[in-house]
DNA sequence: ACCCGTATATTCGTGGGCGAGTATCCGGAA
DNA sequence: TTCCGGATACTCGCCCACGAATATACGGGT
């Protein structure tokens, strides 16, 4: 499923979002809204889009302009409301976001799936040093969400969530780094040897033909089984 | 960190990781390996983009063409080998992919910061949905992983790492859910009452000007602490 | 002998994302 | 008083991703 969206882009999630539960504002407002209640870090924005994103939902009556006030001499600021189709879009927006789970992937997945490029020595040490960061990165982020006790928990389930996924990140890599040690992960004395020679070694050629390695929930290609 | 890349998309990586490997190729050959090893689905590949990115491959000197040869009357086809300093970029990405950690956000992280806006019951009804999905998706994947015994699981880990992290956000859903119905999850109540009368709770004014998640890694606003 | 569906192989247009630039205002330091 | 740095508020234009269209070859059914 996963519906195109007139307007594509997150901002536009969190503009619909913020003017639905707060009242009418300018865009720049939006945006320094947006920053404080930490929304920045959790849709990846990037403000450049900001103009086009409100225009974009304004052209398609998701929002509206409501006063144009001047103060001072500064250059006119339009603000805006959500409208009706706003809110509905919405609605349907979150709807798909929580219920739908489209395939999304990675960066560091991507990696993985042509990890065998590197030589195994070095693609252990990067996962090592990836480790160690994501290690770090988690121990600030549990003393943060520690702190912030007077917050209720209900506005930091973004922020729990992403901490418990890059838990599961580092516990993988770390029986990944531990299997491989133990010899239990099976093809890593071929992946050294092809680095070693510089030959594939035998049983990679068929392995080529034979990976079907789909994510399930996607189709097959119709000739498959 | 994270250099800008001469070329970004990610389909640039397989194709250099293919034309590493193996022998040099033309881009529609190419896309046929892809395809049948998998990597369309570890990287979201579209194939749309197949023809510009080997064009900016070429134009930066990652890959270079080698003969242009023709079958009957088929059109032309220029078949590509990577370069030196195309084998010098693959590394270069790949050791950035694999050992930088750079913050990424998925759209459900997303939807998360904005649940709010959903009345309690729905989210609810929603999460649910989702987990019931998550979990169906992992017993296939599941399924299938064990299903391909006579891989060596190299070959296979950057499936097995989808897995370990789709069972964490099935974990964590069922947590979350299982909070919510247990009452230890602070807030639910002003969350509910919010959208039974429209008005904002006592305590949420302060919160908007206090919420302050940054995820850890990235710099402070200047003015900070 | 012909038809047609699928595989082969590539081109093109456009829409939007976002980095970078611009202009004005204000407050504090010297 | 002047200077300057940062906050405020927005504009612009490049570039790239990618959906959709295109065109020919091949093989098998009738």
């Amino acid at each position: 499923m996963a519906k195109r969206r007139k307007v594509s882009n997150l901002l536009g999630l969190a503009i619909l979002a913020q003017l639905s539960a707060g009242r009418p504002m300018h865009p720049y407002e939006i945006a320094t809204v947006l920053k404080q209640t930490g929304k920045e870090s959790d849709m990846n924005i990037k403000w450049g889009s900001l103009y086009t994103v409100v225009q974009n939902l304004d052209r398609h009556g998701f929002i509206e302009a409501t006063t144009s006030n001047r103060d001072g001499r500064r250059p006119e600021r339009t603000v805006y409301a959500i409208t009706g189709a706003g809110r509905e879009e919405l609605r349907d927006w979150m709807r798909e976001l929580v219920a739908v789970v489209e395939p999304e992937t990675n960066r560091f997945e991507a990696a993985l799936s042509v990890l065998a490029v590197l030589p195994p020595d070095e693609a252990i040490a990067l996962l090592e040093t990836r480790l160690a960061a994501v290690d770090a990165a988690n121990a600030a982020h549990r003393t943060m969400l520690a702190e912030l006790t007077e917050l209720p928990r209900v506005f930091l389930i973004e922020s729990e969530y992403a901490l418990a996924i890059r838990e599961a990140e580092a516990t993988w890599i770390r029986s990944l780094l531990g299997e491989i040690a133990a010899g239990t992960l099976s093809g890593v004395d071929d992946w050294r040897a092809y680095h070693e020679t510089g030959q594939l070694p035998a049983g990679f050629a068929q392995m080529l033909d034979e990976e079907v390695p789909l994510e399930p929930g996607e189709d097959r290609p119709l000739e498959d089984r």
